[in-house]
DNA sequence: GAGTGGTCTAGACCACTGT
DNA sequence: CAGTGGTCTAGACCACTCC
């Protein structure tokens, strides 16, 4: 049996579809939308939930509902590991041309705006465990929230080095220096760290209220979570927590095979 | 302001965090929680919502409420691709073993239960962009869902094979011989293919009609995408796209990077 | 201040489970 | 068939946006 707020949900979704409702349209309002469907406001609301959370529509109160920007996924794709590591060595102008985000994105340098925000803190029981330290190392902990102009922000990071580890190179500390021309692989050479390995941890799941707010979405809306952790041989170097709308991304990731021995 | 569905919530989450819940306890019915939280049915299950989507509990139509068994979360690494490579080579008894599945899930091979399904089709739009081939190529499609004695299904792939690739060894289409021991790149080499690249395309959405029912999980719940492309050199030879109830899964990849050059 | 979406209520009827 | 959760209603009040 199908329920009621589905198929009014079908019918405003076919609507859509069809092109009867362009992008950036309103709806009618949600009275007018029951009367045409002949259900109560509950049943409607319910029914508009689901098209909210296929992103299809959003609802801004007190201004109306409207139909969604089609999301444009953001690709990550792990290429950009070797990609950053290869522009190490290179002189900053050249690094500082072209930086992960706009490749990941497709977007323009001059559209993007970042916010980063650096704190000293002692490591907690997490972040002890991930690095294999003592709980109460002094780590830096780098917020960074990213986005381009007029949007909401697409993502968020935070990253955690040790302190004893890049103490040598104060201009890690300073968040002004951020967008660093060739991002944290480069940063970590500054004080003679070089990246050998990363392992990536991906969690699908709500977003808490810091991360909803940060984001600018509801509370619980699904998220997928990406744990980078880089290691300088067998020694981690840099543990950041990345956070995304679910429906703003797309992770790829390549892995080459070696040749079969004893063939050909 | 928070709202009275949310301290309802929380009360309730309180209850089970704290123990005085026990995990596959009954939770008081629906009128019974209404009059303990002073709030009305539908307030009530909006909060009981809450708890469901953060997987805290489970509902069963005409049953009751219950604590839910906290996920036992499966961790797919993409070291498995290597290991499983490893592996072409060794004799049947040695590949049978020990599969990708137990390694990913840490069951007991007594403790697993396949339901594996093979048809020949052919390509759609989506399957013959992704090989590279026209639409209409004949494929096969193996559709594959797995799970623990006693528990809902982990997981559900569905992956396609180029019936010109695989046509010299009949074994392969015949779902007989699932679960095959060695796993698909040990098919592909019983047909002379040598897999040289996976690339995995990873999305966190909600669940089609029919990824819920295959799942037992409810409509619209948030469930992980993986598409794993394997290629033999230049040349697409399998694409299977898997999906995960989203909190049931976590998945790895490493990334190793070459040591950079003109430095020691 | 008029109009929008967000929350909440008290009650009804239905579908499903277990005995 | 008694009791559970699932859906739906008609109305109320509130918070927010925009004019």
């Amino acid at each position: 049996m199908t329920t009621k707020f589905e198929a009014c949900a079908s019918r405003i979704r076919a609507l859509i579809d069809s092109g009867r409702l362009q992008v950036g349209d309103q709806l009618p309002t949600e009275p007018v939308l029951c009367e045409e469907h002949g259900v109560s406001r509950m049943t409607l609301r319910r029914a508009i939930d689901v098209l909210e959370a296929e992103g299809r529509v959003v609802r801004r109160h007190g201004a109306g509902t409207f139909v969604a920007d089609p999301p444009r996924r953001l690709v990550r794709d792990s290429r950009r590991y070797a990609w950053e590591k290869n522009r190490v060595l290179l002189p900053e102008a050249d690094r500082a041309a072209r930086g992960s985000t706009e490749v990941d994105t497709g977007a323009e340098r001059h559209n993007l705006r970042w916010h980063a925000w650096f704190e000293e803190v002692l490591a907690d029981n997490d972040i002890a465990a991930a690095f294999d330290v003592d709980e109460g190392e002094p780590m830096v902990r780098r917020t960074y929230l990213s986005r381009e102009v007029g949007s909401p922000p697409f993502g968020r990071a935070i990253s955690h080095l040790r302190i004893a580890d890049v103490r040598t190179n104060p201009a890690l500390l300073d968040a002004e220096r951020e967008p660093w021309p060739g991002g944290t692989q480069h940063q970590l050479w500054t004080v003679g760290i070089e990246v050998t390995r990363i392992d990536d941890q991906i969690k699908a799941r709500t977003a808490t209220t810091a991360e909803a707010q940060a984001l600018q979405i509801r509370d619980n809306a699904p998220v997928i979570a990406l744990r980078k952790v880089s290691w300088s041989d067998d020694r981690v170097v840099e543990v950041a927590d990345n956070v995304w709308p679910a429906s703003n991304i797309e992770l790829r990731f390549t892995t080459h095979l070696e040749p079969l021995k004893g063939t050909d």
